[in-house]
DNA sequence: CCGCGGAGTGTTTTT
DNA sequence: CACTCCGCGG
């Protein structure tokens, strides 16, 4: 273990690598490809600067994901505990740490967080306020609506111009949607609500418009590092600048190779734009891959310079590592691509490769459902990231719902979903109640006067409404654990769940286990707060650094949440042209593009090996489809350089079996309907 | 005014 | 298919 001696790094890192760890004062851009290395740069980076007695809270790393910023925290404190102490997350939790510190001076005591759902509904409410005219058959729903609006913030685009690009259909309402936007605007001030791009929004006002505490803040943070440059959008560029301005010792790591957030507002051009940002700056580049064996950059090779944009770099394998030849396999459906899969990872499983070194990837979650339940009918451990979450789903904030209301009873969104539920409340009531609640000023108040003394008023409800405002008094005591306020949350809510649900029983689960995780917090708002801002994913509750790797899951990502990760096997599910590239993506270069550099980072995830799967039938929207092979590996020099294989199963049911080109002809040139027929 | 049932629509990636 | 929205019966 390194001590407070530096370490050898001369030993630990090759030459480039070195500079940008030597290299601690000034601005530096590093361009990082895949494998390259890039966390590693920053784990010793971080390492050296506290060896040579920096002080680790005045070392900021930010990035844009949850699952890169825990990685890349946790890395860093892999040599040294006092790396442990570093500051950091995604830009978003940074933001609200900053913004809750500075909160009496920004004019507002507390503020909610709101998650996409409730930024939604917030938007519905505006949507409904609003005059006639706008609840026109064309005009855009809410969630549309929310996008339109959030990618004019994060893309730094008026209304007009998100409309003109994206959504061209809805051009006649311009004015309207301005309208909205304004409303949401001022109702969140009203509400005392952020939802994700205030935090940034306003950290960014924050630094900008004050002096006094952008200095303090650029001088507490000596040395900032960011990950995942090209994630960033324009918002969390100025951000960086403005965090740096004091001594511009700020050092971005990307790869416009990697660049998949461009539906966010990210741009790769952030990193282009960087050395103008920051005249001076050093640029470096990374291009020896470390993980993966020639055969698998081969093929991410060909992809690349089959893109319109020449992207300059080719990853070439360290010590020149050979393996085995990816492998390209049909199967006739998805069940029995997954029955396939699941069977092989079993194989490499028994062959020595724990599980926990083993990945499927896919475009979208929906893709990895026919695996889920053929790994559970296998009992293969697994663990799931992105896609459909647990935390956004209505039972989940059913009980969020409640506990919200205690904390911040003027949080209108909350109230309603739990008014909601009581059977005999619809829209219209809940709204009353609301009204009723807004004139008490205390919590005591509302649920004396509103809930428990309104026998007077002999409704339906009435009764139900009684036993909510109980429950509610019962767990907005001070002294009550938060454990304990799940147990009568519970109590009152489970019923409710039973009568709502068919796959109650489920949902229970994932309710059991809110209240674990909720068990690991002393203060309910902390709670909240992470759970909008940094939630736990879904799967296998987190496993301890002491359980065996045998004992560890498979992990089953899309491949936007694999970025940064690598294992020994990757599997790449349905390379179906119009689920990687997506359909919607078709009609725009720039999105076509996007999707090709996806496929690059999912084949760059791959250290020994590789399989890329298609299959033949599927039913979207209820009609059988005949896929085709995407359109990316369709190119010779992609296709030379894969392995194919024609997987059928005769007789479900049975093991799968391979079969080396019998049915159907193994793709060469163009993709043949006829080729599907079996 | 709730809530059910039928019609219509769109389907992704993250904070 | 799954979700939202709208109109009508209770």
């Amino acid at each position: 273990m390194l001590d407070s001696k530096t370490p050898d790094l001369k030993k630990q890192l090759n030459p480039a690598q070195y500079e940008v760890v030597k290299t601690t004062e000034g601005p530096v851009l590093v361009i990082a490809g895949a494998g390259s290395g890039k966390t590693r740069v920053i784990e010793y980076r971080v390492l050296n600067l506290v060896c040579n007695n920096t002080n680790p809270q005045s070392i900021l790393l930010l990035t844009f994901t949850r699952r890169a910023a825990r990685q890349m925290l946790s890395r860093a404190a892999r040599h040294d505990i006092r790396c442990n102490y570093v500051e950091g997350g995604t830009f978003h939790s940074f933001a609200y740490r900053i913004l809750k510190k500075y909160s009496n001076l920004l004019g507002f005591d507390s503020f909610s967080i709101l998650d996409e759902d409730d930024a939604q509904e917030a938007i519905h409410l505006c949507i409904k306020k609003s005059i006639e005219s706008e609840k026109e058959k064309g005009f855009p729903k809410k969630d549309t609506l929310r996008k339109i609006i959030s990618m004019s913030i994060n893309k730094n685009m008026s209304i007009k111009e998100v409309l003109e690009k994206e959504y061209p259909d809805f051009l006649d309402y311009t004015v309207n949607i301005e309208k909205i936007r304004n409303d949401y605007k001022r109702y969140k001030i009203d509400k005392g609500y952020f939802d994700y791009d205030d935090l940034l929004i306003n950290l960014k006002l924050l630094l900008q418009k004050n002096e006094s505490i952008r200095k303090e803040l650029s001088v507490k943070f000596k040395y900032i590092m960011v990950d995942e440059y090209q994630d960033t959008n324009k918002l969390q560029a100025d951000i960086t600048y403005l965090l740096g301005s004091e001594h511009k010792n700020i050092m971005v790591v990307g790869d416009d190779a990697q660049s998949i957030y461009g539906f966010r507002g990210a741009s790769h051009e952030n990193i282009m734009e960087f050395p103008k940002l920051f005249p001076g700056s050093k640029i470096i580049k990374l291009e020896v891959n470390y993980r993966s064996h020639q055969q698998i950059l081969d093929v991410a090779n060909a992809i690349l310079k089959n893109m319109k944009k020449n992207f300059s770099k080719s990853l070439v394998s360290a010590g020149k590592k050979y393996g085995e030849k990816p492998q390209l396999l049909f199967f006739k459906n998805g069940y029995e691509e997954a029955e396939w899969i699941a069977g092989k990872i079993k194989e490499f499983r028994d062959a020595g490769i724990p599980l926990f070194h083993q990945a499927v990837l896919f475009r979208s979650g929906y893709i990895s459902i026919p695996l889920q339940v053929e790994l559970s009918k296998r009992n293969i451990i697994f663990e799931v990231f992105g896609g459909l979450k647990f935390y956004e789903t209505a039972h989940v904030k059913d009980i969020l719902g409640h506990l919200k209301v205690i904390i911040n009873f003027r949080d209108e969104i909350a109230w309603k979903r739990i008014l909601m539920l009581v059977e005999g409340i619809g829209s219209k009531t809940s709204q009353r109640i609301i009204q009723e609640i807004n004139r008490y000023v205390t919590f005591k108040e509302i649920i004396h006067k509103t809930f428990i003394k309104s026998q007077g008023e002999n409704r339906r409800f009435s009764k139900d409404l009684k036993r909510l405002g109980e429950v509610l008094d019962e767990i907005s005591n001070r002294k009550i654990k938060i454990v304990e306020m799940f147990d009568s949350l519970f109590g009152y809510y489970f019923p409710i769940l039973r009568e709502k649900f068919d796959d109650w029983q489920q949902r229970k689960n994932d309710l059991e286990a809110l209240r674990q995780i909720a068990a690991g917090y002393s203060s309910l708002s902390d709670f909240l707060a992470d759970f909008a801002i940094e939630p736990p994913e879904r799967g296998v509750p987190r496993v301890e650094a002491s359980v065996k790797d045998s004992q560890r899951p498979l992990t089953l990502s899309t491949i936007h949440s694999a970025k940064g990760l690598e294992w020994e096997c990757v599997f790449l599910i349905g390379l179906i042209d119009g689920i990687l590239p997506v359909s919607f993506s078709l009609n725009d270069e720039d999105r076509i593009e996007e999707e090709q550099r996806l496929l690059y980072v999912g084949l760059t995830r791959a250290k020994k090996h590789l399989f890329l799967s298609v299959h033949h039938e599927s039913n979207g929207l209820g009609l059988n489809q005949s896929n085709k092979i995407s359109r990316f590996l369709d190119y010779p020099d992609v296709l030379a350089r894969l392995e194919q294989k024609v997987c059928v199963n005769p007789f479900r049911d049975k093991t799968p079996k391979v079969s080396d080109g019998c049915l159907w002809q193994p793709v060469s040139n163009g993709v043949n309907e006829k080729d599907y027929d079996y």
